[in-house]
DNA sequence: TCTAACACGC
DNA sequence: GACGTACGTGTTAGAA
């Protein structure tokens, strides 16, 4: 007779587990401002193991701690990416509506850990010969195992979760002991997960080695004088008391007082209308489908039929039909042939919501045979193109003479504007989001790291099975997309700045910026001399040799060899950041050879070793990636190289700034600056009388800030005042808080205070304005550009008072620096045009945030330089003039 | 392979 | 009264 099988689980493990699986990604909120990641995690690994264990009986234990759940992980936690630091907590309760939706048996009684409610119920079970399984995540519960029982560790990545699972015998035969030497072993090990402490220093293989020799934590501390080994004997005595409590706080109860009958573990059926409703209410769109609840909604599903075309006689054909069509939506498969080279290994094409076809290249039918046949089609401006991610195809075609026309919709730019706070934008995600069908992902059929696989070397048939079904998937977002952008009127800031800002971006990457190689060896050369008599020095100063790039190393140089005060310490030992090497300049002369070190090996590695290593080897020069649908305040980013940190602050660091020049002799690069862009929206949008008047009469704004909150007449401002009221306004701009304005200053907290406020109240508009916006973000659950960005703000209501003055910010903030962003890629837009339209040589090669460089054919120099400044003060009307400041030079340094 | 610490820009 | 504090990207060390 076959056994019945219980399955435990253990319900804080997993949420455990499923917090983990956090790390370095962004919270997702729903609409209410409930951060659902860890709920979602927790109901995808339960799920995981009820699915491929299909258990009779079932219950989740939980330990009855606050109704909120925290992890200490968190803690101090910042995201190195997307900002992280919001609300940190799952909401406990949530998960119990779930299980009680989806009628689990929840356990739970004062006093108990979960461990100890499944170590009875185990003991009860096995009593019965049922077949248990335990799901947890902590090998105590090796614990509550009889012969009969698998454990199984879920371990979550990344939001992937894989599974160890444990044989009991296994275990048990490879380390030749018996389960409660576990707890002993745990007893010198501590255990972090729950902060029960051990004895610190000992690792899991010098615990198990002890306990196996020792039988026993209380024969070993017998015995612990016949331990020789150096200090383990006296961090042994020095912790017993450590070990023993360790030890009974790891000990699981099995005679737990009468909890349920085991008959109340039987599984039922689903509550689906419940669940449905839950399920909605959380924004668990793929959770509807996988539990089959959508049965009450209509059904969007892929009606899509894909047709293979093998052959140029076949592509003939699909360009008779697009002609006709005079639209098509595609998806391209990019792959990398080498670093500076992309093929396209196949690509999907339809002409309308019914039907598509996939182009696989191989050597019978080639990308070249394609690209010949369809080159009309791409440059016929008259047949639109949808698409998702256009850019990076239209810099391919560009690499092959063939430009893109017609663009008419790209949908990852659509889903960034409805929301720029995601951070990803993929395909089978809109799919999921926006029409509740799942599609097989990119990154599901390629793998990644280790398991990767190019295009090129996959099924053909898999591709097409796949990738066939996207443009419909493309046709049909775009309409719900074009629906949402209309409904939050947003098809201008869609329509006439986002997406024709696509050509421009992949125009900025195609041409690219050319680079004097020699230059840089040069300052390399410099740089290495530098460095290397830095190196001796402090080496000599240290006493000894280390790793100086090494924050661990020199933190056990500076503040135990040479016994220097801790200023500051991070999560893992003293922080040797510049503040804190600044402030210990003065006390020994290590310091300032440290800090003029990191400063060198900084140039040296990120700017010039990391720009040598992506200048393109055909065109001699750098073409950086823009990215468009990146940050959440519609700013672009630019990576591989980013451009957009190039150094200018320290001269040693400009120099770098001299290896960037124009291609040829006969051109000239000109940058050209806005100049406050950001305080002049400030000014517009608050209406605030001082300060538009500031800027009509045109004058030194941190000097007329500093004059009206430190109450002295402007001609009185001294720099001293002058940089504080610079730093403030600086605050107001990137909407920081008196922390970090008392940080910059090196003023405390309430001084910073004091000159917010003081700043407030000499501008009364923007104090008003900065109430309005709160309280609109508030009420709308959303902040907007001038043009109609908009970013959410679920934090805006969060209970938590930081998570929410966070928010507060971010309100403020935003319709500021993002309003700012829309007015740039405005002047882009007309600038990229307008220099097509003349006919010009000149090309825009660059932008960052507030500046924009053109490469300038010498006779072109005095127009490309009137058009860029026109184009870019009168790229947005505003109360007060936007200024922009033009230079041209033979290298970007000069143009500075 | 991943995280933490650091440093560069606007 | 503590909380943990703009947006990005890249490099290195070091742990797992």
């Amino acid at each position: 007779m076959k056994k019945q099988k219980l399955m435990l689980i253990d319900g804080n493990s997993i949420l455990n587990r499923a917090f983990y699986g956090l790390q370095g990604t962004n919270l997702l909120a729903t609409s209410d401002g409930l951060y659902t990641n860890a709920i979602y995690g927790f109901i995808n690994i339960m799920n995981k193991y009820i699915e491929e264990e299909n258990p009779q009986y079932l219950c989740v234990a939980f330990d009855l701690k606050a109704p909120t759940f925290r992890h200490k992980q968190f803690d101090g936690y910042k995201a190195n990416r997307k900002g992280m630091p919001e609300e940190l907590r799952v909401q406990v309760p949530v998960i119990k509506e779930v299980l009680d939706a989806m009628k689990i048996k929840r356990l739970e009684m004062e006093g108990f850990e979960a461990d100890d409610i499944l170590g009875s119920i185990s003991l009860c079970a096995q009593q019965k010969n049922m077949d248990v399984v335990i799901v947890t995540g902590d090998r105590d519960a090796l614990q509550l195992a009889s012969k009969s029982t698998r454990i199984k560790i879920p371990r979550t990545k990344g939001g992937k979760t894989e599974t160890e699972e444990y044989d009991f015998d296994v275990i048990l035969e490879k380390y030749n002991i018996e389960p409660v030497q576990f707890i002993d072993v745990k007893a010198l090990m501590g255990d972090t997960s729950d902060n029960i402490p051990g004895v610190p220093g000992i690792g899991e293989k010098t615990a198990l080695d002890l306990i196996l020799n020792y039988n026993s934590l209380e024969n070993l501390y017998e015995n612990v004088d016949q331990i020789t080994k150096k200090g383990l004997k006296e961090k042994l005595i020095t912790y017993k008391e450590q070990a023993f409590m360790s030890k009974k706080l790891a000990e699981i109860e099995r005679n737990m007082p009468f909890l349920c009958h085991i008959d109340e573990l039987i599984r039922n059926e689903f509550d689906k209308p419940k669940l449905y409703e839950l399920f909605k209410r959380l924004e668990f769109k793929s959770f509807i489908d996988k539990f089959g609840l959508r049965d009450n909604q209509p059904e969007v599903s892929l009606v899509v039929n894909t047709e293979s075309i093998k052959d140029k006689q076949g592509a003939v054909e699909l360009k008779n039909k697009i002609v006709k069509a005079k639209e098509i939506s595609f998806y391209y498969l990019i792959d990398k042939a080498d670093k500076f080279k992309d093929i396209i290994s196949g690509i999907a094409i339809s002409v309308n919501e019914r039907s598509a076809y996939y182009l696989g290249f191989n050597d019978d039918f080639s990308e070249e045979v394609f690209l010949d046949e369809f080159k009309s089609i791409f440059e016929d401006s008259g047949i639109k193109k949808y698409g998702h991610d256009l850019k990076n195809f239209i810099v391919y075609l560009k690499n092959r003479d063939i430009e893109l026309n017609g663009i008419a919709f790209d949908t990852m730019i659509g889903a960034y504007i409805i929301n720029p706070s995601r951070d990803t934008y993929t395909i089978s995600e809109l799919a999921n989001d926006y029409l509740g069908v799942s599609v097989k992902s990119i990154e599901e059929m390629t793998g990644k790291g280790r398991s990767f696989m190019p295009f090129s070397e996959m099924e053909e048939e898999e591709l097409k099975n796949v990738v066939g079904l996207y443009p419909e998937v493309i046709f049909k977002t775009m309409k719900k997309i074009e629906e949402k952008l209309k409904e939050n009127d947003q098809t201008g800031l869609y329509y006439n700045i986002e997406l024709p800002l696509v050509k421009v971006l992949a125009d900025m990457e195609y041409y690219g910026f050319k680079v004097n190689i020699n230059e840089l060896v040069n300052i390399s050369g410099q740089l290495d001399e530098k460095i290397h008599a830095l190196t001796i020095k402090i080496y000599e100063l240290a006493g000894e040799e280390f790793n100086i790039n090494s924050p661990k190393q020199l933190g056990v140089i500076l503040f135990e060899k040479l016994e220097l005060p801790i200023i500051k310490k991070t999560k893992t030992g003293y922080s040797t950041n510049a503040e804190v090497l600044e402030e210990l300049a003065g006390k020994h002369d290590i310091v300032s050879n440290i800090l003029e070190y990191r400063q060198l090996v900084k140039l040296k590695s990120t700017y010039i070793d990391g720009l040598m290593g992506v200048i393109n080897p055909f065109t001699g020069k750098i073409h950086s990636s823009f990215n468009q649908t990146v940050t959440v305040t519609g700013r672009i980013s630019s990576t591989e190289p980013n451009l957009q940190n190039i150094p200018i602050k320290v001269e040693m660091g400009r120099n770098i700034r001299k290896a960037f020049v124009p291609c040829k002799d006969d051109f000239k690069l000109v940058d050209a600056d806005y100049s406050q862009i950001e305080l002049r929206v400030l000014a517009h949008i608050t209406d605030d009388v001082n300060m538009i008047e500031a800027f009509v009469k045109n004058e030194d704004i941190h000097a007329s800030t500093a004059s009206k909150v430190f109450g002295v007449p402007l001609e009185e401002v001294n720099s001293s005042l002058r940089s504080k009221a610079k730093a403030v306004n600086f605050g107001i701009v990137y909407g920081i808080g008196d922390f970090s304005l008392s940080k910059d200053l090196g003023i405390t907290r309430k001084e910073a205070r004091t000159y917010i406020d003081g700043y407030l109240d000499k501008y009364a508009n923007v104090k008003k304005y900065m109430n309005d916006i709160v309280a609109q973000g508030k009420e709308l659950g959303y902040v907007t550009t001038m043009f109609g960005r908009r970013r959410y703000l679920p934090e805006l209501k969060s209970s938590n008072f930081n998570v929410r003055s966070f928010g507060e910010r971010i309100a403020m903030n935003m319709p500021i620096q993002g309003s700012a962003a829309d007015i740039i890629k405005i002047a882009m837009v007309k600038v990229h045009s307008e220099l097509i339209a003349r006919k010009l040589k000149s090309r825009l090669i660059l932008q960052v945030h507030d500046e924009l460089i053109i490469e300038a054919h010498e006779s072109e120099l005095e127009e490309v330089t009137k058009l860029l400044k026109e184009s870019m003060e009168n790229a947005a009307e505003l109360k007060v003039p936007l200024s922009v400041e033009v230079k041209s030079g033979v290298s970007w340094y000069e143009t500075k």
